[in-house]
DNA sequence: AAACTTGTAACTAAATTAATTACATGATAT
DNA sequence: ATATCATGTAATTAATTTAGTTACAAGTTT
């Protein structure tokens, strides 16, 4: 199992945004780059959009960002692609024996212990900003 | 995406077989409490055997521990029934575009940050033993 | 030998992902 | 205004994973 590869790729289109922002960003040229096709792109684009990261218009070729990078973590990436519900990176099996003890208890038990370590994965991705990407994928490029 | 229930009810499993430590825990016990099938129990037993957690032989009914709960911690649970693989929680888009700075950096620049955010989860894995659970457990006996 | 257990393989149904195709709708330039 | 190009979105597909199910071989005990 694996988190869907739409966050890997959503932190791909923004930061190819913001370093096209001379030009225009359309779904084609994302497609290009990221490797896949452009309507993959343009359903990613909607929930980018959505959830208020970029700015797109029906007919008018090309995106933008609505903010600076440094104001987008990679968390609002992460909820924007929708790739983890809350609470739900853990599965607990459903409908154990209730006249166990170890039956009726274990979900209690289990579920908070879960979002813990949830939201310690998640806290990660919250001080993380595609600011941060972009300089080291400037720092690739002047290193290689 | 979730991921898989083999972890919960792997959990399930080891605590229930020191519950009923002084008894028989046979797959068949097993499966009733979680409210599955033996197979499944099977199969999970052989991951948390190879793994060294428990003892079964083929022909003797019942699995007993191998360790204290204390000694056991959520993370050596999560490894043995094989729930994620090593730095990939999360998946990255194969195949981008090398003539891009985007896509010939994005790879190495993400990895990282994920292995930093999987390793953030696993380590609060790593700070609950099984002993922490059934404390807990028990806890809801004497309060629900 | 009969009864019971573990170990394992094969098969199924359901869910999810990513890719693909197609087309409606919106905007623009000639 | 109409041809052209872009976005938005739905429908379909193949691949993968999960969990359940059935079946049976092999080991153990009585």
């Amino acid at each position: 199992m694996s988190i869907s590869s739409r966050f890997a790729v959503g932190i791909h289109i923004l930061t190819l945004i913001e370093f096209n922002k001379d030009g225009i960003t359309s779904s084609e040229f994302l497609a290009s780059s990221v490797n896949t096709n452009p309507a993959v792109i343009r359903k990613l684009m909607g929930m980018l959009k959505k959830a208020g990261l970029i700015e797109v218009h029906p007919g008018i070729a090309g995106a933008k960002l609505t903010m600076k990078l440094s104001d987008i973590t990679l968390f609002d990436v992460y909820k924007a692609v929708n790739v983890v519900q809350d609470k739900e990176l853990f599965s607990i099996h459903e409908n154990p024996q209730l006249n166990c003890p170890v039956g009726r208890n274990i979900q209690n038990t289990i579920e908070p212990i879960f979002a813990t370590a949830q939201g310690a994965m998640e806290k990660v991705l919250k001080n993380v900003t595609l600011e941060d990407v972009m300089n080291d994928i400037v720092a690739g490029e002047n290193i290689g």
